[in-house]
DNA sequence: GAGCACTGC
């Protein structure tokens, strides 16, 4: 500890803090920032008013940093120094200083929304720009103009977009602390590859960049064997991502064996994840697979695009943290100066927005336009317009823009705006159980099926068993279906593993169900009763779990096309669909999908799909088009909008137009079914 | 028949 270089700016910085309410503090990689500030804060007794809070974008820093800090100040974990993140809650009534993840305080301030037991707030990592970093740099702004004695708040940040942050914390200072790593040299691509080391390496590189991760591992094991016997080290390949089983994942940890080099071939996990020590060489390809959300079409999308100088060095000082290192990057140093982007396009500017919306309408902030609200950088109108008609659709808003009670009893939950609002219908039907599961399977899901390694196919004894079909309803159902099962197995580890499903991810999936579970009887409490699971028909509690499913993602439905399989949604972005191929829905026997279905999301990939995909019927649909025709943006975000949007655009769309007030669902249908024909008709033509 | 970034409540 007292080899941080830190340490030699205490007294800067407790200086600093004194006089001023806000501090930028750019902290380079290894400058101990995350384990060190909070200390020093504690010895000059900022403690003693309040609590000294540090927030990070992940649970297991939050986690590791604060068994660091305990350890340190050699007092027991969750004492005087504890942590929270979600299902676990290390603190007690002595905790002064504690570390959590953003989103558990975001989740405080919206119980307490002075955040009134903190007197410092140390916002750590802020420059990965996650989405809660950023609305939770939206609120201290706020914060700091209500709290104006006994509160600080601390912000750490990369040298690129430090200013950015004083500036919008109205020119706060700004102190620069620097880092521990050992030098780094860095080579760009045009200049000449000099050994087979890094020639090799190249090519590897070059085709990770136009191919799928295992096929830079095994080309690099051919590679690799290729090479005579006896002419250099020994070489282990080792993949690394997130989907990866854990003891895949530790295997980077462990040293290699004598006379061997490693080589991890790695995702953007081991940007900020996962710090594997004794890296001496790093390539990088420039790129990143980013997921982003297009609030034209609902669509999200995987795209490979160009990473940012941020990341960049956050690459490099991956070869620098144990002895001098080098980095050789795969592209023209003339494209870090001139193209790379200084800093991430942040994440509140790539997903959609319908969650952070509802949270911040939730917290009642007099003085709020939500399409006003101070961002760091703010996301486009249109995606917060998409925010708010996805809210009005759900009944989470009304017609006005504000928040329904309904609304309030969503924000309250930790899921999506549109499993909440499931939620909150299925304790209706009396199929809230089931409801549970689905939700908690569905913000697991991608975590279920593990990664499609060879090597695991091949260490395999038996084949998995065969997973439950869906009932010919589709994939909501079949993720109800799994988890039954393994509840009847007693959540039994074996079981996952006879059915290929992770273990982490299934455990996982019963702590959400349990917290959800929770929430729900402390909201129904007093009003109606969480109704328990009474052991109706099946096919009952599927009709109404689907039912509710059709409510809360009343905007995600779609329509089977006439003539053909695929769909049209019916959202206020009509967008032409198809089931994507995992899917367990599957055509009948006159080869037709269902006339009707409610998605989980669209993801562009080679095409436009419905990825999780349920049955749902015509007439739960009728009344959701209604409610979609009569939406007027103009009145949601407040009336203050320079521009008319259409409710119904696109090629595809024939929705009937505002003619009257109120259109009978008969005959909407029957408009709806003329459009359809006109349309077909048209599209014969052609 | 497609596609396997990463977090978080």
């Amino acid at each position: 500890m007292a080899n941080l270089p830190i340490v030699q700016f205490e007294r800067k910085i407790l200086e600093t803090v004194d006089q001023n309410q806000v501090v930028v503090v750019i902290g380079e990689t290894g400058s101990g920032k995350s384990t060190q500030l909070s200390q020093m804060l504690y010895r000059k007794g900022y403690t003693d008013s309040g609590i000294v809070a540090v927030t990070q974008p992940r649970r297991v820093a939050a986690v590791s940093v604060s068994r660091r800090v305990a350890q340190e100040l050699d007092v027991r974990l969750g004492e005087e120094v504890g942590y929270a993140i979600r299902f676990e809650d290390r603190t007690s009534e002595r905790t002064r200083i504690k570390y959590l993840t953003d989103g558990v305080l975001l989740r405080e301030s919206l119980s307490n929304p002075e955040l009134n037991q903190y007197s410092v707030i140390i916002l750590d990592e802020a420059h990965e720009r996650s989405l809660n970093t950023d609305i939770l740099l939206g609120l201290m702004k706020r914060l700091v103009k209500r709290r104006t004695s006994n509160f600080k708040v601390l912000i750490t940040s990369a040298t690129l977009d430090g200013e950015k942050v004083s500036k919008f914390f109205s020119d706060c200072p700004l102190l620069t602390v620097p880092g521990k790593l050992f030098p780094v040299e860095i080579f760009y691509s045009k200049e000449r590859p000099t050994s087979y080391l890094e020639s090799s390496l190249k090519t590897a590189l070059d085709i990770h960049v136009r191919e799928p991760e295992e096929k830079l591992v095994s080309k690099l094991e051919d590679k690799v064997q290729s090479l005579e016997e006896g002419s250099c080290m020994d070489a282990l390949i080792l993949p690394l991502h997130g989907s990866l089983p854990p003891e895949m994942q530790v295997r980077v940890f462990s040293p290699s064996p004598p006379n061997c080099r490693r080589f991890i071939v790695a995702t953007n996990i081991a940007e900020t994840s996962l710090t594997v020590d004794g890296v001496v060489y790093v390539i990088d390809s420039g790129y990143v697979k980013q997921r982003q959300y297009n609030p034209a079409t609902g669509m999200y999308s995987l795209d490979v695009v160009q990473i940012s100088k941020v990341q960049a060095n956050q690459r490099a000082g991956r070869a620098g943290r144990t002895r001098p290192g080098k980095c050789y990057r795969l592209y023209p140093s003339r494209l870090y100066t001139e193209e790379f982007l200084d800093a991430t396009v942040p994440e509140i500017q790539r997903s959609s927005l319908a969650g952070s919306v509802l949270y911040l309408k939730s917290l009642d902030l007099p003085d709020i336009d939500i399409l006003k609200f101070d961002f760091l950088d703010p996301p486009s109108t249109e995606s917060l317009e998409d925010a708010l008609k996805q809210l009005y659709l759900i009944d989470a808003i009304d017609e006005n823009g504000s928040i329904t009670s309904i609304g309030r009893t969503m924000a309250e939950l930790p899921l999506e705006p549109s499993l909440s609002r499931t939620l909150i219908e299925a304790n209706e039907f009396g199929c809230l159980s089931q409801a549970l599961t689905v939700a908690a399977m569905l913000s697991v899901e991608t975590n279920l099926l593990p990664g499609r390694s060879k090597n695991n196919e091949k260490k395999r004894k038996n084949p998995p068993l065969e997973l439950p079909d869906g009932s010919g309803f589709g994939d909501h159902i079949q993720l109800l279906q799994i988890y039954e099962l393994w509840d009847e197995n007693d959540y039994n580890i074996g079981w996952c593993k006879d059915y290929d499903l992770q273990v982490r991810g299934m455990t996982f999936v019963k702590e959400v169900r349990k917290q959800l579970c929770q929430i729900m009887q402390k909201i129904a409490k007093g009003s109606s009763e969480v109704r328990a699971n009474q052991s109706r028909k099946r096919d009952q509690s599927y009709r109404n779990l689907r039912k509710a499913l059709s409510i809360g993602y009343a905007n995600q439905l779609a329509e089977r096309m006439r003539h053909h399989n695929g769909f049209r949604t019916l959202g206020f972005k009509p967008q032409l669909v198809q089931v994507h191929p995992s899917s367990v829905l599957k055509p009948d026997d006159d080869g037709l999908y269902p006339n009707y279905v409610v998605y989980h999301e669209l993801i562009a990939t080679s095409r436009p799909y419905m990825r999780n995909v349920c049955t749902v019927e015509r007439q739960w649909v009728m009344p959701i088009l209604e409610k979609l025709d009569k939406l007027d943006v103009r009145k949601l975000s407040g009336g203050g909008l320079g521009h008319v949007e259409e409710v119904t655009e696109g090629n595809v769309s024939e929705l009937p137009k505002k003619e009257a007030d109120v259109i009978a669902p008969e005959e909407l249908e029957s408009k709806i079914q003329a459009a359809r024909e006109r349309f077909l008709a048209r599209k014969g033509k052609k």
